[in-house]
DNA sequence: GTACTATACCTAAGTGAACTAGGTATAGCA
DNA sequence: TGCTATACCTAGTTCACTTAGGTATAGTAC
């Protein structure tokens, strides 16, 4: 997995709305971040395990083993009421700040 | 100067594109994010200041004393033609970051 | 049957940007 | 005389991410 560059804080709601779609492993939720942002961001294992374990300790997550659509182990990840309350004010942080951002660098001189 | 939690990452871009209207000092430099951003980010000067010094140290900007209009001492920052391309570079990466985290967010469920 | 890839999980160590919380100094105003 | 805004600074801390590994299994290619 190539490395993304993420500006940090930016992967915890990306985690949260992968989850909104449904329960989904971690390895999964890393697929669905590199697909839906076609390619744009590559995840590394490293930073998603420990985001993972990080939303779970407050309170966003639940885990659940399960056996993947290929037969595999795998821990499955849900959102809770509060992760997705977490999830609508994030979403809304992100709005504000990527509009006022843009704005910012839309304006005149180079 | 209130909190605004940067995204980290996002402050270096923001200060090219302020000083791509033409030289400006540290402070005018904070009043200018936070007006054209409409008070969304309120940089604290315990990160702009390491950062214009980590921009110059890179050979992005070149500082000068001056006055204000006001008639105090100022330190005046002003873009390198390093810095210019790297605002170019970094403000390209903005927006696809952007986009693409905005269409993973806007993508159907809660 | 043996290597290789993709899947699926994990963590320890290091980096470094931002936050916290202070500090100095001056101009202008009440 | 004190208060606010301007204008600069840094030491210490935090913590998300990157780097760089590790384990194990299913499926495929040779």
């Amino acid at each position: 997995m190539a490395g993304s560059d993420l500006y940090i804080g930016t992967l915890d709601v990306l985690i949260l709305k992968a989850l909104s779609w449904g329960p989904m492993h971690g390895y999964g939720i890393g697929r669905w971040i590199r697909q839906t942002t076609e390619d744009v961001l590559a995840v590394q294992e490293g930073a998603l395990y420990p985001a993972l374990h990080r939303l779970q300790r407050r309170g966003w997550l639940e885990e659940e083993w399960g056996v993947t659509e290929t037969g595999r182990e795998a821990k499955y990840y849900r959102l809770t009421p509060a992760g997705r309350r977490q999830l609508r004010s994030e979403v809304e942080r992100w709005r504000a700040y990527a509009r006022a951002v843009s704005a910012a660098l839309d304006a005149a001189p180079a």
